[in-house]
RNA sequence: GGCCCUAUCGUCUAGAGGACUAGGACGUUGGGUUCUCAACCCAAAAACCGGGGUUCGAAUCCCCGUAGGGCCA
């Protein structure tokens, strides 16, 4: 069996969207999975859109999330002489030929085809042309496109997700492979560079199902065996079309920024189109290389559900150590000014870390969850102090609470309870009328971990200081 | 407009003619647990696009519709 060699192709006219990774994933499951070479190239023909910024992301997009390619990256305009080299010969061969015909001509027969309700496809205009009439035209200075010369018959090929699928080649006409100006089209440059780079299987978007079979004309012009052909389903917005910007973020550095993990977003990804036979939901990524099998992708195109995509990453979260949610979360808290670069107590945050683990759905919300951890002064809010003071006299219970907890000398979270608990019983009140202003107090928040736990991280200075703002708080505003 | 692809709960999917009373997961709803939130536990609602065939038997195979999507121009 020959080598696997697998490609991923981008152009770089955007930033990496999230359909792009979706390809690239399938691309290096099945290279890892066959231990083959999974080979980055970049599409830069499209000299007016491209840009480096696009295609520097789209590599940094790669990296982050664990794509990373065995070959590469090569650059098709770095190729030119090589399309020119196979134009020429499929010229000489009598297999492609020049086409003078300029855009404005081709317009005006493809609207008359039209009105006739002919097909709008070439009509061989140029296919015969004399050498005096091409020596008329480039006295004109008309510069030539190349057009391939599709031949009459059937193309089928085998799609190893969809089988066969066939095309009348009637339907196709004899479409440009090189433009005027010496730049390859897509379909032309794609064949040159698969051929020439060794791919073995071409697995790409549905969306190239209908490029395939001109692709196909030039590998048989050219006398080259074709690559296996696997076309992957779309992504699709919510409203089934194409996922595009409209739906929403389609970046996956937006996503990176946001808080997702990679491993979050590649497994959501590999299991947009395929399922393993496990049953499972969530696998690390040496799980998804083991189990990937090209043949058990899905037909259908799939909606690309963020809430799905949350929890998968919720649960790649808790399954971090400590340490390592620690390292990614910082740079999140020092985003938000809640951390001076220097002053850094580690073992402080990775107690906060314990705490607020297995409630963030992103690493982004450390800062929402947390940042009572890190500020000096709590600005507490009217409203949020509303909701949990229930008890008219809850000013003189907390400074009792206050008197308690100055007295104690194991500042732990059952000493805590334990005096909380006593103090309520002797007031005769609930352990909640005490409890949720204390939170209130301490957080600013109505929600958070356990309260007894968070104290004992926080500290017994911050929390009595605490404790006595808020009071004075409440007598200067209730 | 032409060609091509696709069709199972809201979403991702399992399903290879009988094991289907159509399974799982996310989400949703209800309940339990709890100092709040999250988590956790239990439960519920929720789908084979329609019509014809083939067959003893169809979610599964074939045909025709329909719908969605893609590509080309």
């Amino acid at each position: 069996m020959k080598d696997i060699r697998v490609r991923i192709a981008p152009s770089p006219t955007g930033y990496l969207h999230v359909g792009t990774a979706h390809t690239a994933l399938f691309n290096w499951l099945f290279a890892k999975h066959n231990k083959g070479t999974f080979i980055l190239r970049i599409e830069d023909t499209d000299i007016e859109r491209s840009s480096k910024e696009y295609e520097e992301n789209i590599l940094e997009g790669l990296n982050w999330l664990g794509l990373n390619w065995d070959e590469g990256p090569y650059y098709q305009t770095q190729r030119l002489e090589l399309y020119k080299k196979y134009s020429q010969k499929l010229i000489d061969l009598g297999l492609a030929y020049y086409c003078y015909c300029t855009p404005e001509e081709l317009e005006e027969r493809r609207k008359i085809a039209l009105q006739e309700k002919r097909a709008p496809k070439y009509d061989r205009k140029c296919l015969n042309l004399t050498s005096e009439e091409r020596a008329k035209y480039e006295r004109e200075g008309r510069k030539p496109a190349i057009r391939l010369l599709v031949p009459k018959g059937k193309t089928v090929f085998k799609d190893i997700i969809r089988g066969d699928i066939e095309f009348n080649n009637e339907d196709i006409g004899d479409f440009v492979i090189m433009k005027s100006d010496g730049i390859p089209t897509y379909n032309f440059a794609v064949v040159i560079d698969d051929y020439t780079m060794g791919i073995s299987h071409v697995i790409r978007g549905e969306d190239h199902i209908s490029n395939t079979p001109k692709q196909i004309f030039i590998y048989n012009a050219l006398s080259w065996t074709p690559p296996e052909f696997a076309h992957l389903p779309l992504l699709l917005g919510p409203d089934r079309s194409k996922l595009s910007k409209r739906h929403g973020v389609t970046s996956v550095s937006e996503y990176k920024k946001m808080g997702y993990l990679p491993d979050a977003l590649v497994n959501y990804l590999a299991l947009l189109g395929w399922t393993p036979q496990e049953g499972k939901e969530v696998y690390t990524r040496e799980e998804l290389i083991e189990l990937f099998d090209l043949r058990k992708v899905t037909k259908n195109p799939g909606i690309f559900d963020i809430t799905k995509l949350e929890w998968i990453n919720t649960q790649h979260i808790r399954s971090l150590s400590r340490e390592k949610l620690a390292d990614l979360t910082l740079p999140y808290l020092k985003e938000a000014k809640l951390i001076k670069e220097d002053s850094l107590n580690w073992e402080y945050y990775l107690k906060v870390i314990s705490l607020l683990q297995e409630r963030l759905k992103l690493l982004s919300q450390i800062k929402d969850y947390g940042d009572y951890f890190f500020l000096e002064e709590l600005d507490y809010e009217k409203e949020t102090v509303k909701k949990v003071i229930k008890h008219p006299e809850i000013s003189k219970f907390l400074r009792m609470l206050k008197e308690e907890w100055e007295d104690l000398k194991d500042f732990s979270a059952h000493e805590l309870e334990k005096s909380l608990k006593e103090l309520s019983e002797k007031l005769n009140i609930s352990t909640g009328t005490l409890i949720h202003p204390v939170r209130v107090a301490l957080t600013n928040k109505t929600i958070g971990p356990s309260l007894y736990e968070l104290i004992e991280v926080l500290g017994k200075e911050k929390t009595l200081k605490r404790i006595e703002n808020f009071i004075k708080y409440l007598d200067a505003n209730f």
